[in-house]
DNA sequence: TAAACCACTTGCAAAATGCAAGCTATCTGA
DNA sequence: TCAGATAGCTTGCATTTTGCAAGTGGTTTA
């Protein structure tokens, strides 16, 4: 969604205010996760047209670059940028605010731990 | 989107991933609107339906409560609970990351001040 | 008491999401 | 070398969410 003229959270939130962006970048910032299948492995099943779909908007708003990996030329290595490493304190503030306000934050993944 | 059982990041998205809830939010939090037609006159244009069905639902979260105003009694008030104040220092991060790689942030309106 | 106001609801169209199956290029093992 | 596996998709179709316009029913104001 395009929202120019508008205030920097509505900015925000026209690239990110999906069901799926977010979860993609924290499995790319947190998980480490630079493939598609890893990707879709996430607890939150993603389907592949929607990944498919979101890793092409993610490279349009400049938040992952797509690379051939030289050491098996079918797969494809999606990195963050440093607009999407510039992310982590709103995900950490989601990370925490989740955390507070989960039923049972105890026994979820940590995508945070390195 | 119940997301039970997964990363708080994943359970806040839940609540919020979608494309008006934290507009409605930081219309409520910062911009201090109370009243269905304040809301409605956001610059990022929310049509009834939806913003009816947003309060709805941000009620069944416990983000907002509703009571009716006792001078104007056609007139309802919403209002932030204290899970919805601790959606700030999230709407804080986006708003900087919004700011940082808005086209034009300086043209912007600025819900953050009060 | 008629008109305006506030907070909606309804109907319908368009867009986003979800599911399953299929497709193409690459690679691996016999 | 060639059948099967693998990675990263695309396609078709059903369901859900969003968007727009018009209408509704109490409340208040003139």
């Amino acid at each position: 969604m395009k929202r120019k003229n508008c205030c920097p959270i509505a900015q925000a939130l026209g690239a990110l205010g999906d069901k799926w962006s977010l979860i993609v970048l924290r499995d790319v910032i947190f998980g480490k996760k630079r493939h598609f299948n890893d990707l879709l492995a996430s607890p939150e099943k993603i389907s592949t047209n929607i990944l498919s779909n979101r890793l092409k908007t993610l490279q349009q708003e400049s938040l992952l670059c797509c690379s051939v990996d030289l050491e098996n030329r079918r797969s494809k290595i999606y990195t963050p940028t440093e607009k999407a490493q510039d992310l982590v304190p709103v995900l950490v503030e989601l990370y925490k605010w989740g955390e507070k306000y989960n039923d049972r934050a105890d026994t979820a993944e940590n995508p945070l731990q390195e």
